[in-house]
DNA sequence: AAAGTTTATTAAATCGGTTTAAAGATATTT
DNA sequence: AAATATCTTTAAACCGATTTAATAAACTTT
């Protein structure tokens, strides 16, 4: 039989509320009882039932992580890792991590998740483009939560968001430190935060390093609005060259883009990155084994989950804090596309 | 504040243990008590907490999840549908599904997952490869276990296995009625049990279906031992080249080889299929999207998460039943490459 | 040395369910 | 009609922790 927290007391001649104390480092205790308390409970290899203290400390000692089900599917592992870095992170706190999907035409009254429909989570992460229904309802509710690479414009939330300005940034400055002249830019999701924001990045750099200077009207740009595939880059580099502008180099989005760019270039014969270089941005597992190897801007996967993590204990630990953001910096990782 | 089962027995005019036993669909109540009872509880919107019940019933309503960490970072997804299909079976149950990853090298005493340290599940899904030591402490700890997708020869567990064997014959038959008469195979991870009965099966249909005549002693083979992924199929492919036999078909272990495979022929100007027909196995994510789409075994994994699922918990609700192995059906889908 | 503080300790209530054992009500047998 | 069996219902114990409020002990003040 497993030991409960009477036995340790009567085996340390002590009560259960001493031991409590010392189990959860409160003061009010003596070191000596201090002492013989721990080793009683290192001895009988005594570890608290969860259920009990949840039940008196009226916590659920759960968090929750929730993912729109295509993005954990299908896209490549970038929510994989971050939910790999919160678990990590959880470790050494109390707190398990449910993981579940929703749908992103989601019902708040027939599909919430159970975690949310019972109350069994103390906080939640929600990792990439989750239904703004949900959200919302999470504020109503006033359960904690923290927005994971995700951004709703106008809205004050805890948020854990990839510096993707920067990122963008050092993209065109590393292809132009190249020798780059006629940089494009490919990217889908036009809607979604992040990319916007690679975007915003791109058309300023191209500004302020004075590139491009041949398409006065910065036409070597293709953007969609569907979600990113490999088909998508395939697509946007067909549509660039049919242009017939000068192009040395294209900044994708992100590494999928880039990897069916990529594709299709070596397809139609052009050297990668003699003729065109070609810049992604995550660092998803692939881009690393691609032949060849991609270069990209590196996102911290893990690190995000992790802060995400922090954020939201934090928050849950004190409810009244404003909505913080959180930038994770991001840095350009050279292989052979550039 | 959220209603306890107190409420709810007042409310109804009952006690508290008329609403367990109606909650919990049992015996000893009238009709138009349970009636009553169950009005009551949708009516205050009544959901027992957690804890509580955890706590009587001394259960963790938890099941651990555990993966070997580069199986769920790096491999394509394979593992994380099975979670999935293990995560949607549990919606309907009360269990919460744990995921956790685990080091190869794994000491039992350092590396133990915390669920499985403290006592916070009442069973567990072992996904893919997973250390031994491992599974020989839940035997001897008597806790409960699946393994999904994996086998340890010479034991008696409870597993939930791929067709693997009749999915590898399906492949090669498939392939010869396509006319196909000089059938190789590449594979990796020539130690992991379902590798090897993918070879066992192409082995046997090779002899069973009198193709390969012009190659007497079976030499359209390649294997190694290292992780599958696409330079594995790239080398093997190359290999193979290399002994300049008759050669119209490769079948690849996984699809991941097979994506490796076809790059390869069409970077050496080989035409897929007039050339050589390619057919994976596993039927990932990047099959379908891939450049031509690859014909594959196409392997349910949601439908193998939930198998096991279904496992363990007959399992943990008749600790004595005998272990069991279950077998999940395959198919071929034929697409562009064969 | 008595009174007042501070510190250490614990008895007992509490969290919100489940379950056992006993009582109460009904139905059946003799 | 009394005795027995069956069916409902519930009071109370229990699960194993936390926390409050009271007590006991040690230490300061005056």
């Amino acid at each position: 039989m497993k030991p409960t927290i009477k036995i340790i007391a009567k085996q340390a001649g002590v009560s259960t509320a001493t031991v409590s104390l010392v189990m959860n480092e409160r003061p009010g205790v003596s070191a000596e009882t201090r002492e013989l308390v721990k080793t009683t409970i290192t001895e009988l290899n005594y570890h608290p039932k969860r259920s009990a203290s949840q039940l008196a400390r009226k916590q659920t000692g759960n968090i929750g992580f929730i993912i729109w089900e295509d993005h954990f599917s299908e896209i490549e592992m970038f929510y994989s890792q971050c939910f790999l870095g919160i678990e990590l992170a959880s470790r050494d706190s109390d707190y398990y991590i449910l993981l579940t999907t929703v749908k992103l035409d989601f019902n708040t009254s027939t599909d919430l998740p159970r975690f949310l429909k019972y109350g069994d989570v103390d906080g939640v992460v929600l990792a990439g483009r989750v239904p703004h229904n949900l959200v919302n309802m999470l504020e109503k509710r006033k359960i904690p939560f923290v927005l994971l690479d995700y951004d709703i414009p106008g809205k004050l939330h805890n948020k854990v968001l990839i510096d993707n300005y920067s990122g963008g940034y050092t993209a065109v400055q590393k292809l132009a430190e190249k020798g780059r002249k006629n940089i494009a830019y490919i990217g889908g999701s036009a809607d979604h935060p992040s990319i916007k924001e690679r975007y915003r990045a791109y058309t300023t750099a191209i500004k302020d390093l004075k590139l491009n200077v041949d398409d006065t009207n910065l036409d070597l740009v293709y953007q969609t609005e569907p979600e990113i595939t490999r088909e998508i880059g395939t697509e946007g580099i067909n549509a660039l060259l049919a242009k017939n502008i000068p192009m040395d180099a294209v900044f994708c989005a992100n590494d999928t883009l880039a990897i069916g760019v990529i594709q299709e270039l070596k397809r139609q014969k052009y050297e990668v990155p003699q003729d065109i270089a070609v810049m992604g941005f995550d660092d998803i597992y692939a881009a690393r084994f691609h032949t060849p190897p991609l270069t990209t801007i590196h996102v911290p996967k893990m690190d995000l989950g992790k802060e995400a993590y922090k954020l939201l204990v934090e928050t849950i630990n004190n409810p009244e804090q404003r909505p913080q953001t959180r930038v994770i910096g991001v840095d350009c990782i050279c292989r052979e596309t550039t």
